[in-house]
DNA sequence: GAGTTGACGACTT
DNA sequence: CAAGTCGCCAACT
């Protein structure tokens, strides 16, 4: 078979886009929390990156549930309009001040923890 | 083919 | 206490 199989079947992207499909609406998760379900808590950066590469995978992921440790909106800029990501998120209840997220703690979704 | 960047996180000064 | 720096690993130029 062809090593580099052009379906695209990732073990570690299409882990990520797992978790955030499976986080629920009205909660938000972090990279650092996926990269460590995935096992690679010290690359959490490939989490950012695999979010950047999902427009050109199969299905959409709902990356806008998806933020930094400080629940800062480090994403957005990345997502079509000015403002999607908050959009989105102030759409699923969760409120956003300043490219933030107000309560991050509070809407704060663990995989590790929620999944178990 | 090599160098640089990047949706982060944790450590060091 | 706050700011700066380093490390991860893959993709892009």
């Amino acid at each position: 078979m062809n090593p580099k199989s052009s379906t695209s079947n990732d073990n570690f992207f299409e882990k990520v886009y797992e978790v955030t499909l499976l986080v629920p609406k009205g909660r938000v998760t972090t990279y650092g929390a996926i990269a460590r379900y995935l096992g690679a808590a010290q690359s959490a950066r490939m989490v950012g990156w695999a979010l950047n590469v999902c427009n050109t995978y199969r299905q959409w992921v709902p990356a806008h549930r998806v933020v930094n440790r400080a629940g800062q909106l480090t994403g957005k800029i990345h997502f079509p309009g000015s403002n999607t990501m908050q959009e989105l998120l102030e759409s699923e209840g969760i409120r956003v001040e300043d490219g933030a997220v107000v309560n991050f703690e509070n809407h704060f979704w663990d995989p590790n923890i929620e999944l178990q």
